[in-house]
DNA sequence: AGAAATTTGTTCGTATGTATA
DNA sequence: CTATACATACGAACAAATTTC
């Protein structure tokens, strides 16, 4: 999954393939992306680069966190804006 | 803040900089000091130039880590030794 | 009321590879 | 060749928020 040999860092590939899956409508708006459990024995990487690939996603706002509870993809809709952010 | 073109390197520079902080009592014994984190962007420097400022602060015996909590400035009172240090 | 489980967030310490002086 | 510095990555520990029982 995760190509340690070529120059494209972990946290950037793990970023690319979220926002894949994410554009791509498996992970619509609103549900939640696997968790960094999840993630680390999915990709194989520590919570650190974990924490920098969806650092990615958040400055694109294309995901957003919710403590204790998940990291979910954003409502980008012509009203823009996400469930709860008055 | 770090003068990259003199002939002293930035870790020294940074020691110092945390060491007359607390010694003026800015950060007084018991308290936390900037997290790595902040100070990276603080100093503009990299974790391992972090790093080893502080392990110089750590021989000197000013500071202490205390694990997943952050470092802090030891109680250097008469009867010596750390709260918590049995 | 409260304890346990899950999840994200933050913390330090360390290792590796690369680049520079 | 050594010292210094940076970016990246991994590991472990602790904290806070949320849900469930």
């Amino acid at each position: 999954m995760i190509d340690r040999e070529g120059p494209i860092p972990p946290y950037q590939q793990i970023a690319a393939a979220l926002r894949k899956r994410i554009e791509a409508g498996e992970i619509p708006p609103g549900r939640r992306i696997p968790s960094l459990v999840e993630m680390e024995q999915e990709f194989g990487v520590a919570r650190d680069t974990l924490r920098k690939a969806v650092q990615v996603l958040k400055d694109e706002r294309l995901v957003e966190t919710v403590s204790g509870m998940g990291i979910y993809v954003v409502q980008h809709s012509e009203d823009g804006g996400v469930p709860g952010a008055s």
